[in-house]
DNA sequence: GCCAGATGTTTAGCTTTGCTACATATTATG
DNA sequence: CATAATATGTAGCAAAGCTAAACATCTGGC
């Protein structure tokens, strides 16, 4: 009984420690540029669920933001028809930033990545869609998940601790 | 000009964080469990050769490792031929954990992943050793751009040379 | 219209994980 | 024997993650 789980969890830890490295030079850390990129890419958004597309909390988010924002990579306007949040815009560098640090990553990667029209460029090439399908599962199932967890957790009156503080 | 880079890099963050969550219960992060089932799976080694099979620093790993030693995960025993180190063995509870928590990991990512025998699962199932060896390349390219190693790299492991003995 | 609860954000405080710089012990080499 | 190299540990820092709790603002029932 073989799964593809252990090799994949390993992969993409192995992978995002060598990718730190490559990041360094924008003077970015991963959790910065992923969430940069959302906002590059997808549009503003609020803090909020900028929070849920990077499944991480809210005060989380919260530091990454200001962070951003001190350094000119991201800009906040109040929303007007709901003034508990603000809407989060990525400046025109930091567009500019992220599609330089594509190409820098892209350059760093090349000797590494199989070439193209090789049998292994495929096959990577074709895994892709799969991966990003497989999260996309991941993250309905995480929120019913969490869900359920509140639920029970509210019947039995015991209050829910999940944070890294559990973990030994 | 596409390039797999991006979204490997996006899908292998997203991918680590649902993980975390996964591997809540066996009660270790995701560092320490990486690094336990080098042990497991790769034999016993010292903290210097783990460091580097992780790509971490050494006070990292050093941190890892106590961690693990406290509850039990791991044994340390003093390695004679060299007294500078000691060698770590994973006790067999550590193997009895990562067995559970690859089923469990294996459970979680059932509803996941591709069912077998689909072109997706196939696909997936193509990349995992692409994966492996780009990762590979990765782990190449950054130790021949940092410094020449060759001699410790034979060596990581058990010190078999005897070498000239100390004698007081 | 108004108060109770829901929601979005922030602050405060904690752990883990990563780093560098330095210290110490041991081994290897000239 | 003296000095350099190696393996590990200590100290101290920053980032990223969490929860709990505070605060501001919306929303709904009355």
């Amino acid at each position: 009984m073989d799964s593809i789980a252990e090799p994949l969890h390993r992969s993409a830890l192995h992978l995002l420690r060598f990718v730190r490295h490559a990041d360094e030079k924008t003077g970015l850390s991963a959790a910065r540029l992923s969430a940069l990129s959302v906002l590059v890419f997808g549009g503003s958004c609020t803090i909020g669920s900028l929070a849920k597309a990077e499944q991480v909390s809210g005060p989380t988010m919260t530091k990454l933001v200001r962070g951003l924002e001190r350094k000119g990579w991201v800009r906040r306007t109040p929303a007007p028809l709901d003034r508990r949040v603000s809407l989060l815009s990525a400046t025109p560098k930091a567009a500019k930033l992220l599609a330089q640090g594509r190409l820098s990553r892209l350059k760093l990667l090349t000797r590494a990545l199989p070439a193209r029209r090789t049998p292994d460029h495929r096959a990577l090439t074709a895994a892709i869609p799969v991966l990003e399908s497989v999260i996309a599962s991941l993250a309905q199932a995480a929120s019913a998940g969490s869900k359920k967890r509140l639920a029970s957790a509210a019947r039995s009156g015991v209050p829910v601790r999940s944070g890294r503080r559990r973990i030994e």
